[in-house]
DNA sequence: TCCCGGACCTGACACAGCATCAGATACCGG
DNA sequence: CCGGTATCTGATGCTGTGTCAGGTCCGGGA
């Protein structure tokens, strides 16, 4: 999360980052914090969200629950943390997937490779992607944001790219609809290539669906 | 749910419906069962299923949380009751929303019809319907059972459509994305709503790419 | 080198929710 | 009205939470 100081003027990276008791923390202290972020991001490829105890991401970190409250006030703002670590990553790598795409001479390759690069990304980063989309369907404020955040890049990209195209229908509409699609996808993938779907003709229907709804070829 | 005992033939509705020492429940017990159940459906509109707890699903239906392990071992089983239940209802709609439907005569109002009603269904029973995602996302097996099982009346359905079509690609991959993305549109529909898309476009949107992807028509 | 002050960590504790059981209560057929 | 079984619950041990006061560590100044 990067801010801007209101009274100040400062441009702060990882601003609020206070100890439970006022205090900015040191290198040492910003070093155990990050210790309970990876171990929660550890935690969570084998263990439910539901069932994250703030015991157990202390231990993983070879810590005290004690010392978790000194950074967090919950696992809740763990996973806050984390989501929005994971968004600016993912604006990062949007920048060179739908950057300098030739969508008029290679169509079919251009939709192919936003498709697989949000699905690559979706994948790796699946754990905490799944909590965001859990929270936000649940209605959690913060994590709706991050989500918006996190989306809107890609769904204003393509929202571009319709709006240019003039394809009938509304372009905020087709972009968002495609976008979620995408995350859906990539969240139920296993599901789907167990019922026998392989990986590389998902991508190809995926990238027909972005191609007809957002570029306007058949 | 219902099973058939592969040893005797017969056929069980809610078979292992025992409460916790082993007898078989009867009247009385069945309605508390019942009433443990619309607890936890109604606490589910207004807290997190994070945050559900035994003893607010006890109190809320009016007994004391060792009743409650009584009839279910814990939380997610109540879920999983829950869940098998709207997927017997879902199979009910679901028949009268695709069946007889005139695809070739009025594309876009079947396609409307369907995109619509599974909207409306969704919508409607979105807590427990987000419960099955999440868990399901998170690789419990018994979610996942009933989510293919949910799913698969409308996925089939649509891949037999898109068969019929001959539209390019693989029917199987196209039908379960497009059902996907109509799950995933109904959950986050409030989002997509905010951001300044009416409903009605989102239901054009939607049964767009329905259209263009299943039924093969621009 | 030693020491000292602040940054950092943790053991101990009070409390909430979980899960279980023995025993109390409610209901039904006779 | 009574006995027996189905159903319910108060009491209890246990796991995890969140908060202190006080201990430990570390780097800079003498």
């Amino acid at each position: 999360m990067t801010t801007v100081d209101e009274q100040t003027g400062i441009v702060e990276v990882d601003s609020d980052l206070r100890a439970a008791d006022g205090r900015v923390p040191g290198r040492r202290g910003l070093a155990t914090r990050q210790k309970l972020l990876s171990a929660t991001r550890e935690l969570l490829d084998s263990v439910a969200y539901r069932d994250l105890k703030v015991v157990d991401i202390a231990q993983e970190a070879g810590t005290s629950p004690a010392t978790f409250y000194q950074y967090f006030p919950d696992v809740e703002s763990v996973m806050l943390a984390l989501a929005s670590d994971l968004s600016e990553a993912w604006h990062d790598d949007l920048r060179k997937l739908v950057s300098n795409r030739d969508w008029d001479g290679d169509p079919d390759g251009s939709a192919k490779v936003v498709a697989d690069g949000m699905l690559e990304f979706w994948t790796r980063h699946k754990p905490v992607l799944r909590v965001l989309d859990l929270a936000s369907m649940e209605g959690d404020l913060r994590f709706r944001e991050i989500r918006a955040f996190l989306l809107a890049g890609a769904t204003s990209a393509l929202m571009d790219l319709a709006s240019e195209r003039h394809i009938p229908g509304d372009p905020m509409a087709s972009a968002g609809v495609v976008v979620g699609m995408l995350a859906h996808v990539a969240n139920h993938q296993h599901g789907l290539e167990r019922w026998g779907v392989p990986h590389d003709v998902l991508v190809d229907t995926v990238a027909g669906i972005i191609r007809r709804t957002i570029v306007g070829l058949p």
